[in-house]
DNA sequence: AGCAATTTGTTCGTATGTATT
DNA sequence: CAATACATACGAACAAATTGC
């Protein structure tokens, strides 16, 4: 049972919002929204998709980058996959 | 060279502040102020004693728990070490 | 070189929820 | 039931890095 790529946040239920995201994010992925390598979303963008707290979209995103299904570059944006191995 | 386990929060600086204090706090548990199993100040206390947000102390914490140097337990503390193997 | 726009990073404050004691 | 301690969420502001003009 994986979650639905195009569900919406419950602000009730048990599971927390930015547990519902991050596993909303991954069904997108999977799904092919982004491409390997690929910028998401902005955080601004997905605050604006989700009503959430740019706080909470980030939590989210702490926890893709914990399991390494993106990554993030400061003024870039956050991508798709893992850091490359040598980068300049 | 060593971060010193007396020190100050800098808010001027290029060190950011939760970096300084997860130093700070390694520094201390390395010198012994809380013993391995043993938990180390509060958050409340840290945010007392250092004068910043919770959240930055938090994210301090965060490090420390990245690092493996320490681990927490909702309801209860955050103890030096790492969470039992087998726990009940 | 400078400047503005975009995007992620850090910090503060506040409030409420959950777990443990 | 009350107190303590960590967890989650919202809102706001400014800093730092990147990009494009």
């Amino acid at each position: 049972m994986s979650t639905d790529a195009d569900a919406e946040i419950d602000h009730e239920g048990p599971v927390t919002p930015y547990r519902q995201l991050a596993e909303i994010l991954k069904a997108r992925i999977a799904r092919g929204d982004w491409a390997e390598g690929r910028p998401i979303a902005s955080e601004t963008r997905l605050v604006q998709e989700y009503g959430l707290a740019r706080s909470t979209v980030r939590r989210a995103l702490d926890v893709l980058v914990e399991e390494g299904v993106v990554w993030k570059v400061q003024g870039r944006g956050t991508y798709v996959g893992q850091p490359p191995a040598g980068n300049s």
